[in-house]
RNA sequence: CGGGGAGUGGCGCAGCGGCAGCGCACCUGGUUUGGGACCAGGGGGUCGGGGGUUCAAAUCCCCCCUCCCCGACCA
């Protein structure tokens, strides 16, 4: 079997990764520096990763809207540590309709701020709460090194925005988004596990109490970050005068959360999954889990029972797509649904045929058997499920071998050079981290409790941390 | 912004003072067709930009721009 890929995954991952984005015609670099072009067959994958999320924070109970994209410069600055932390990557407009503006106006990297404006008109009393919505939106936040998906100036996301009456409910709706939205989706479709812990001080989201991430092991062993889920406090409220009524009469700041996950999730499939021959979609996110191929040609009835089987398969809810180009060599057309990451290959050809049978190729596994015409649906539905297993299962390995204990800060830093994740006590490095001298390439991942549970605050004792290079 | 590398056809590259080339891709015709087919023919270029040296510059010199890789910042 030939690789679709030339360059090595495993000695030049990153010329890898470059390789299946382009021969899978995933996406491009658009005109301006660290912009991207998401062509069709990326863009298909990330409309399943997008219904999938939208499906869950919808159960969530949050809304659908929309905000602008424009947003008046004062209303960064109002919180102090949200403009601090944004204004090096800010794109910023001063110039509109001919003339210089009077207030720039900075295209959004984030929503907090257009967002609290509203929400200080539109909630007056504790009965308006808690108030739950979600945007699907583009952001710009200005990249010195971009990468496609995994760091771009401008990027898709979701970004969902909160108030509640208290802090325990923000608290634990935070939670759940954290847990029943991402982890979930992550596992469930993406075939992807994750680890969730507390971001430390330094790591912690401009203007936030609290942020906790889902982070996960990529196929070189670099940690990305495939969400974060922010408890803001009353830090935007108290910005905004976003204030509200009790029962009692008495007047409040609301409590906060924001939460988002972006088109680099589209980056983790890529690692996480893909290998020498490129892509390896799981089933839940691929835009064609079956492709039927006709791998020469034969008598008519030959074509007519692929069609038949093309229909039933769309039928019973599986997404399948017909190759009968049988002008393009068979080799090409295979390397080609190989990098593509199609799940399943069918293959109907004369030989078959005359058997009444059709070879079933699993892209993970690369296995083949046969099945006859009547059995295929069922079979491939039996099929598509293990291979979603499969892909979570060997993702599961990956992690479970990348994740080592350290006892000392150096020891740390030998497993993180090494592409590993060192866990440590949080208390060994907290100062190290603290003046950026964890080493070079290094950071804190996040942090969890001796029993993996998730922190309430940085400062509770005991805590553990993961050290890793990361994306 | 520091350190390194590279800009030549759509992509990948060679050429490094003397007619602008190769592989892949593309177009036409034919033969093929069970793991990247073959034969024949064809189209496509301001050699990143500007200036200079020279009879002559893709090639040498100066300036500028862009992209990629490694670091500091980030979903």
């Amino acid at each position: 079997m030939k690789s679709g890929i030339s360059a090595n995954r495993k000695d030049d991952f990153p010329g890898w990764y470059q390789e299946v984005i382009a021969k899978a015609e995933l996406a491009d670099n658009g005109p301006v520096r660290g912009t991207m072009i998401i062509r069709p067959n990326g863009f298909a994958i990330w409309e399943l990763v997008r219904d999938e999320l939208d499906r869950k924070i919808r159960e969530a109970g949050a809304r659908n809207c929309y905000f602008p994209m424009f947003i008046p410069q004062a209303f960064l600055s109002r919180e102090a540590e949200h403009v601090e932390g944004f204004s090096p990557e800010l794109a910023v407009v001063t110039i509109a309709g001919g003339a210089v503006l009077e207030e720039p106006i900075v295209v959004r990297p984030t929503s907090e701020t257009v967002i609290n404006s509203s929400f200080s008109k539109w909630i007056q009393s504790y009965r308006d709460l808690p108030m739950l919505l979600n945007q699907w939106a583009n952001v710009v936040r200005w990249e010195m090194r971009p990468r496609l998906f995994l760091r771009t100036t401008e990027f898709l996301w979701q970004e969902g925005h909160t108030a509640h009456a208290t802090k325990e409910d923000a608290s634990k709706y935070a939670r759940m988004i954290h847990e029943d939205v991402y982890q979930r989706v992550y596992h469930d479709s993406l075939a992807i596990p994750t680890i969730g812990g507390l971001k430390s001080d330094m790591e912690r989201f401009a203007g936030a109490v609290s942020s906790y991430s889902l982070e996960g092991v990529m196929g070189d062993g670099k940690a990305l970050q495939m969400a974060t889920t922010h408890e803001l406090g009353q830090n935007f409220a108290k910005a905004f005068e976003t204030t509200f009524s009790t029962s009692q009469g008495t007047t409040e700041y609301v409590w906060q959360t924001s939460w988002g996950a972006s088109t680099r999730l589209m980056g983790a499939i890529i690692m996480v999954h893909g290998d020498q021959n490129g892509l390896r979609l799981p089933p839940a996110i691929a835009p064609t889990q079956v492709m039927c191929v006709v791998v020469r040609q034969g008598e008519s009835a030959l074509m007519e029972t692929v069609n038949a089987v093309y229909e039933k398969m769309i039928a019973s809810g599986i997404r399948c797509a017909v190759d009968s180009d049988i002008n393009v060599p068979y080799g090409r057309r295979s390397i080609g649904h190989e990098i593509n990451g199609i799940p399943i290959r069918l293959e109907f050809g004369p030989r078959e045929f005359e058997n009444g049978v059709a070879t079933i190729i699993r892209r993970d596994t690369g296995a083949r058997e046969e099945c006859r015409f009547d059995d295929l649906i069922a079979r491939c539905k039996v099929l598509l499920d293990t291979i979603q297993k499969q892909l979570f299962d060997e993702a599961h390995q990956l992690m479970r071998g990348s994740l080592e204990n350290a006892s000392s800060l150096d020891e740390a830093r030998e497993i993180a050079s090494q592409g590993r994740w060192a866990e440590i006590d949080f208390d060994l490095i907290r100062d190290a981290e603290k003046y950026g001298k964890l080493g070079s390439g290094l950071s804190t991942r996040n942090l969890h409790r001796s029993d993996g549970s998730l922190p309430l605050s940085t400062s509770e004792s005991g805590l553990r941390a993961y050290v890793a290079k990361a994306y």
